[in-house]
DNA sequence: TATGAATGAGACTTCATTCAT
DNA sequence: GATGAATGAAGTCTCATTCAT
C-alpha cells in the first residue's frame, strides 16, 4: 500500500513524517513550517524526507490526498448504510464535526492550506477533496429523487453551502481556544438548518411577505 | 493641489500600493508575492512601500482592516434601510455575492489569507472581519425577535454557517475560471436555504421520518 | 569663517548639524547613526545636511578637522605660556583630561571613529589629529634640549605612548557610567609617570636588578 | 578520521572562517566587511557561516573571545615564570609588541573594533580583554609589594596607561606601511618609560622645579 | 537506506542620497 | 536656501534541497 519511497519499515517512517507534517503545518501554517521542524519530531534526518516525498509541496499534497482519502473512504462507509437522504445527511454532518476531535490537525491543515495551495500549485487538482464534496452531492441527488429536497435544487451550489457552513464552523471551533460549543450539538443544528432549508414544501419567503 | 508626501499625493500612492497588493496577493498568495512584485504595478520603488507600511505583514493587515472596513460600512448602509430581518438577510447575501464582481481580488485575499494569517500573526485580531459577522448576528437577533427565525437559534453558529456557505460558494466561483453560475441567482438560492432553514414553524425532520 | 555651504544664518545651521552629529555619533557610533537621526535634533531636514556637507563621510571628517582644530588651537595657546617642558607637559595632560568634561562627545567620537575611519577612508589623513600629536612632540623635543628628558628619547614613540595612555584612560572614563576616578587626579598621576619615565638620570632598571 | 560537521572537519571550517574574518575585518573594518567577503577566502558558502555563528555580530564577538582567550592564556604562561614584577612587565610588553608580527590582523581588529563594539552591542562585556588587562594589574600589584613600584600607585589607572601606550604604538605601527621602528626596540623603550615612571624613589618633579 | 553539513539563490528591509517643489 | 518623499542599490540571513559518506 505504501505509495512512494522505501517499503517495509519505510512505510512506518513515511507515516511518521506525514503525522509530524500535519502537526507542524496545522500549528504554524505551510509557509512558516521548516522541513527540519517536521523531520525532528518525525525522528528522521532532513534528507530522509526527500526519500519519501519529492519536495515540500509534495509532502503537503500527499498529506491532502492520503489523509483526505482515508476520510473520504470512512465517511462513505458510514453514509452507505444510512437509509434515506436525510439520515445520511445527518450522518455526514455529524461525522464532519466529529473529525474535529479525531483529526483536529488534519482538518485545520485542509481548511487553511488547501485554499492557499491553489495559489502556488496551479496544476494541482484536489481530487480527494472533490470526492468528499461528491459524497454530499450523492446525498443531495438522492434526496431530490426521494422528494425530501427541492427538485430544482442546484446541487453544486448546495453542496458548497453545506461544506462551507461546516468548514467555517469547524474553523471557528479549532481556532478558538475556548471551545464555545459542543460539536455534536452544533452538528444537530446545522443538520436542521439544511434539512429544512433544502426541503421542497416550504412556502416562498422574502420580499413577498 | 495634489502635493507629495503622505498627505495629498501620498494618499494616492498608498492606495495604489494597496490595490496592487490586493491584485498580487490574490493571484499568488501572500507568501509567494514579493514586495518588488507589488511595487512595480503600484508604480513605486520597493523602498517606498516601507514609507507607508511597516513591513510586508503590515501591508496585509492594513489591507484587511481598511478594505474590509469599507466593505463593512457599505453593507451596513445597505442593510440599514432593509425593513425586516428577512429582506435584510437577502440584501446581505446579495451584497456578498455581488462583491465577487466588484471586489473579486479583495474577497479572494480575505478568504485565503485571513485564514493563513492566524498562523503567523498570532496577535492579530481581525476586527473588521468580526464586525462583518456581527452584521449577520444583528439580522439574526432581529429575526428571532420578529419571529421569522427560531427562538432557540444559536446565533453564533448560524452566522458562521451563513458566512461559511457564502464564502465557500464565492471561493469556488472565484477559483473556477468558467464561472458556472450567476452570482445573483446563487444569492437567491442561498437566501432561500437559510430563510427556510432558520424559520421557526417547520416540523422537525430527520430520524423521526 | 564659514567653510562650506551657505553663509550668514547658514553657519549657525552648520554648527547645529555638527553638534548633533557629535552627539549621535558618540552615542551610537558612525555606522549605526542615520543621517536622519542627526537632522532631527539639528532641527533641519535630511536634505539640508547635504547643503553643508558632501556626504556622511564628509560630515565625520569635517567634524574631526574642525572640532579637533579648535582643540589643537586651544591647547597650543594654553601650552604656549607654560614655561619649561615639564610644566607644559602637565598642562597638556591636564587639558586632555579636562576635555572629558568639556567635550565628552567629541573626545569619544575621535577615540572611537578616528580609528575606524582609517578602514573606510583610505585617502584621509587626519591632519588635525597629527597636529595634536605634534604638540606633544614639541614639548618632548624642548624637554630633551632642556635636559629634563633623555637625550636618546624616541620622540615619535613617546608621543604615541603619552597620547595612548591618555586616550585609553579617557575611553575607560567615558565608557564607564560610574566615573571611577577624578580626571584631575588622574591627570596628575599620568603626568608623574611620564615626567619620571622620560627623565634622563634614572639608573637602568630591569633584569639587572 | 576528519569527518564533516561541527565536529572533526567542522572545527577546521570554523577556524577557517575566523581566520578569514580577522583578515577582512582588519582590512576593511567590521561594518564595511560583507559576510560574503569572509565566506569566499574561508572557502565556504555564505550560508555556512551561519552554521557556526549566530550572525555577523556573533562572529565578531567569538573572534574577540576565542582569539583573545588564546592571547591571554599565552601571555599568562610567558609571564608566569618571569621572576619579579619588573622582568614580568618587560615580558608582557615585549610579548604585546611581538603580537604585532605574529597576529597583526587580530591585534588590529581588537584595537579598532573592540572600541566600536561598545556602541552597537551594549550588552557585550569583553571578558577576555579585561582578563588581559588583569595580567597587567597582577604585575603592578606584585611590584607594589616588591617595592619596585610606588605604594600609592593607582593600579586601575596605570594598567590603562600601559595598555593604552602599547595599543597606540601598535596601531601606529600597524597602520603605517613603512614600519618606522623595530617592535623589539620599541618594547624596550616603553618598558623603560614605565619601569622608571612607576618607580617609588624618584624625587617629585613638576611645579616645584 | 539514512544522514545532516553544506550550499546558494533569493527575499525583505534599510538608508544615504537626490531633486522637484 | 530648505524640504522630505522617493529612490534603488546592496546586505544579512533563511531554508529547501543536495550529496558525499
Amino acid at each position: 500500500m505504501a505509495r512512494r519511497g522505501p517499503r517495509g519499515g519505510g512505510a512506518v517512517k513515511r507515516e511518521r513524517i506525514l503525522r509530524a507534517a500535519i502537526r507542524i503545518f496545522s500549528q504554524k501554517g505551510y509557509f512558516n513550517s521548516k522541513v527540519s521542524e517536521i523531520a525532528r519530531p518525525a525522528g528522521v534526518a532532513d534528507g530522509t524526507i526527500y526519500l519519501y516525498f519529492k519536495n515540500k509541496d509534495d509532502l503537503l499534497i500527499s498529506l491532502f490526498e492520503e489523509k483526505m482519502g482515508e476520510v473520504v473512504a470512512d465517511v462513505r462507509a458510514r453514509v452507505a448504510d444510512g437509509g434515506g437522504a436525510l439520515p445520511r445527511l445527518r450522518i455526514f454532518i455529524r461525522n464532519h464535526m466529529d473529525l474535529l476531535t479525531r483529526e483536529a490537525g488534519l482538518i485545520e491543515v485542509i481548511q487553511v492550506e488547501l485554499r492557499q495551495s491553489n495559489k502556488f500549485m496551479k496544476e494541482y487538482v484536489p481530487v480527494k477533496f472533490l470526492e468528499y464534496l461528491d459524497v454530499i452531492s450523492g446525498i443531495l441527488e438522492d434526496g431530490k429523487r426521494e422528494g425530501v429536497f427541492r427538485s430544482d435544487l442546484n446541487v453544486t451550489l448546495a453542496r458548497r453551502a453545506i461544506f462551507g457552513a461546516l468548514d467555517e464552523i469547524s474553523l471557528a471551533y479549532v481556532l478558538s481556544r475556548k471551545r464555545k460549543y459542543d460539536p455534536a450539538a452544533a452538528a444537530e443544528e446545522v443538520y436542521r438548518i439544511f434539512a429544512e432549508g433544502l426541503a421542497p414544501h416550504a412556502t416562498k419567503k422574502g420580499e413577498d411577505e
